[in-house]
DNA sequence: CTCGCTGCAAAAAATTTGCACATTG
DNA sequence: CAATGTGCAAATTTTTTGCAGCGAG
């Protein structure tokens, strides 16, 4: 099921810093081009919202924001583009917000998804657990005979601007 | 974004052992009874499909189970039942394949929500990590200066069953 | 210049709401 | 019998699809 969304409260911690944007979006279009896609002004702009968001985005936030921001795009392209950075691996789907989620870190550590959501603004930090960690969670769904290709982890909480909040 | 929904595929392991199925139902009557919830039909049928189903399932998915059962429901109130099983904590979302998966474990476990989904059949396992993975996660998060509410674990792979599968 | 990508229109799917009626406790 | 919950109809919202034309390389 999915949760409506609200016309997203505007609050403190909003924003990426700006060399964070920034930085995601030269992988973004690198990663793109290098993966045989075209760089195109759509896909420039939905880059740009989500390298500059730190809360996990829809297809409909996207393209909210980018209107709002007097840019021009379709809902539909929205959707194909942010198909496609998925496959390319840029971005992350966070399941209890379901949003997506710029995926800053480089190469390998792009599979993996851990992630801390505060509950109260929404902001969304990319986490990385010690290999221990991620090691004994395999192991211990190997002991159910199971074979693990990806792990997920969603963190729920209040981050330190929140932590009086409600 | 969610991802539309083909008509489930008949596989193996679908389906949970009649005596998980049966103690998940009597469990589920006895909290929404205990919560101030009345037994109704509608209720006592998702709560079957659920308990009986080890997959998770979407409300469309539990309407078309229980009406080719031979049931009788209407979709609009799968989604109001799922929402009232959420609410008292008998069921967990499981992002990743956008359904709902009943809680087979008791009380303070009840909040914790691991598990092993199968990419190959879709079928669902509920995991106990051992407490030192949480207590170390949660204090990774702290050290980030986050305040852990919950604790959501997604391992995706294949399960016993579909090892050769692709 | 060519193929990939976008926008538009429209369909399909998923979810919510309002209200009269049925049912549980 | 008094809520509480359900079904039905319909409205919304979300997501996908088809296709003509634009634009990146």
């Amino acid at each position: 099921m999915k949760e409506r969304r609200t016309r997203e409260p505007q609050l403190a911690c909003n924003h990426a810093s700006p060399e964070e944007a920034r930085s995601f979006e030269e992988l973004a279009l690198k990663e793109l081009r290098e993966a045989g896609y075209r760089i195109t002004m759509p896909r420039v702009q939905v880059i740009r919202a989500l390298g500059e968001s730190n809360k996990a985005l829809s297809a409909y936030a996207i393209h909210e924001r980018i209107i709002s921001t007097g840019g021009k795009i379709d809902v539909v392209s929205v959707y194909r583009i942010l198909a496609t950075l998925q496959e390319v691996g840029l971005i992350h789907h966070i399941g209890v917000v379901d949003g997506y989620f710029a995926c800053r870190q480089a190469g390998a550590d792009r599979d993996r998804s851990e992630h801390l959501i505060c509950e109260s603004c929404g902001c969304v930090t990319e986490l990385s657990l010690p290999t221990s960690i991620v090691a004994t969670t395999e192991e211990q769904a190997q002991k159910a005979g199971f074979k693990v290709t990806n792990l997920k982890v969603e963190i729920l909480g209040k981050c330190t601007h929140c932590q009086g909040k409600a």
